[in-house]
RNA sequence: GCGAUCGUAGCUCAGUGGUUAGAGCAUCCGGUUGUGGUCCGGAGGGUCGUGGGUUCGAUCCCCAUCGGUCGCCCCA
């Protein structure tokens, strides 16, 4: 480390081989459930003016007062002021009113993977690079369409076998009146109180009173239990609305917590909030969440559209993964290993080695001067199934070695023979083939680009 | 943004106010003529995060800074 020019900026990091190979099993999860749900994929761009996620996600809100993360310029030609994503929803919604989506038949339903960014001390499970995938179902209000996508969410989570770790917290917050209502209530209510109360808990008077529900200080609880209850404020539509979603969840088999204390943190919510939690602590530890969002679009200038989303995490899935040994397939692994000796060898092995690949074998060849010796220290370093050595001497008789690496042994074959032989051996249906072609022939919804 | 803690080879870590800073693992090369995983031998690799200060002298003491980690805030 010590005299490293270059190293990546704060808070963000390279995602090694090790850590792909979760990203991608994590994502492969994502995209099928995706589909059997009948979502298609767009991606927002990575920044967009700075205006909108202010305008989006709330003025008020930690991220945009303190975690944008600012690009660009303003200056001769931009006159605009741009900022890195923070999240999705924002970005999405922009572009459901910019193309038209309303004309789409409704609900439409969207997802995305990507990374996001925010300007933030690090600590364990936040980046300032980090990735999200993102659930949005917009232009359709209803219990049925929650339950759904937080059955998404739930089913992803099982996919990926952490779904005993994580529960799902849940609540609802009313129509955009009701919270207003219940806020001012709050704000009443502690007003003569600041003096029980903690620093923290007495700035958030001001700023943020929903945030005292969830304060982690002792005198603020204490306080908390006599305070008016959101529930007082919300409406008798929405309590419809929240006990028909619990009813589905419980019909779905969706195991959750009423969390009458959940309040997300960004402004654009209404109705149905929902976080998953680390479910051995209890902590709002949360991998990932969401919740509605119905006037969000009419903020950012399209007309009334109710909508519905969630995101996670995909670090802190991960980590998830990680601390429950889960285990990614791992689909590198190398089957053949090319050794040669020679130059007429080496060119023959050249030919080979692309050839095996093409035919779906992952080869790997060692087409250096280096001794014999290395080049099988090698081939057990890669933990190559099978290993094809050429030399001077089966150039000239038109041979080749083929060795069996676990089992230690080896034969001498033709060299026509090298590859139907390592084809036999591995399996004609564990080959990695893959065709454009072909999976462009399977195509059967032609809308889908 | 606030607080705490750490920073010695690629990794995990020893170590000392004073001649050429160490180990294990990893890497590379060898161990008789063209063969792996065990074993043996050897090599490469660190200006002890960076900058300043104290000192005759600092990797070790002090300050700052950068970075990691963890908590708070907040969230993914």
């Amino acid at each position: 480390m010590a005299e490293l020019k270059y190293r990546s900026p704060k808070g963000v990091h390279d995602i090694l081989p090790g850590d792909n190979q979760y990203m991608t099993y994590i994502k492969k999860a994502v995209r099928h459930r995706a589909r059997q749900a009948g979502y298609k994929r767009i991606d927002p761009p990575i920044f967009e003016e700075r205006a909108l996620y202010e305008r989006g996600i709330g003025e008020h809100t930690d991220i945009v007062e303190k975690e944008l993360f600012g690009v660009g310029r303003k200056g001769a030609d931009e006159q605009l002021d741009y900022a890195l994503r923070p999240e999705f929803t924002a970005g999405i919604c922009r572009s459901y009113i910019q193309h038209g989506m309303a004309e789409l038949p409704q609900p439409v339903e969207l997802y995305s993977i990507g990374p996001c960014f925010r300007y933030d001390r690090p600590q364990k499970g936040r980046y300032r690079q980090f990735h999200q995938f993102d659930f949005e179902v917009l232009g359709l209000s209803d219990p049925s369409i929650d339950a759904q996508l937080i059955q998404v969410a739930w089913k992803i989570l099982g996919d990926l076998s952490i779904q005993d770790r994580l529960r799902l917290q849940i609540n609802n917050i009313g129509a955009a009146e009701d919270r207003k209502a219940f806020v001012d209530a709050l704000r009443e209510y502690f007003a003569g109180k600041e003096r029980n109360l903690p620093e923290i808990d007495r700035k958030r008077v001001a700023s943020n009173p929903l945030r005292l529900l969830d304060s982690k200080e002792e005198d603020t609880q204490i306080l908390v239990k006599m305070a008016p209850k959101l529930s007082q404020f919300v409406s008798k539509e929405s309590q419809k609305y929240h006990s028909d979603l619990l009813e589905y969840l419980t019909e779905l088999g969706i195991p959750f917590t009423s969390n009458e204390g959940l309040v997300r943190g960004l402004d654009y919510y209404n109705q149905t909030v929902f976080e998953f939690w680390d479910s051995s602590t209890g902590a709002q530890n949360a991998v990932g969440g969401g919740g509605r969002f119905d006037y969000l679009m009419e903020q950012l200038g399209g007309k009334h559209t109710p909508a519905v989303g969630f995101a996670m995490g995909m670090e802190r899935v991960m980590w998830h993964m990680q601390e429950a040994g889960v285990e990614a397939p791992f689909k590198d692994q190398v089957d053949v290993f090319v050794a040669q000796l020679g130059p007429e060898a080496k060119k023959k092995c050249l030919r080979l080695v692309s050839d095996l690949r093409d035919l779906g074998i992952h080869t790997v060849g060692a087409l250096g001067e280096a001794s014999l010796k290395s080049q099988m220290r090698l081939a057990d370093r890669f933990q190559a199934r099978y290993c094809i050595l050429m030399g001077q001497m089966e150039v000239k008789e038109g041979t080749a070695i083929l060795r069996d690496m676990h089992a230690g042994k080896q034969k001498q074959i033709k060299f026509e023979k090298a590859i139907p032989e390592v084809i036999k051996l591995i399996g004609k249906q564990n080959l990695d083939t893959y065709s454009i072609k072909d999976k462009l022939g399977d195509f059967r919804d032609p809308g889908e680009g």
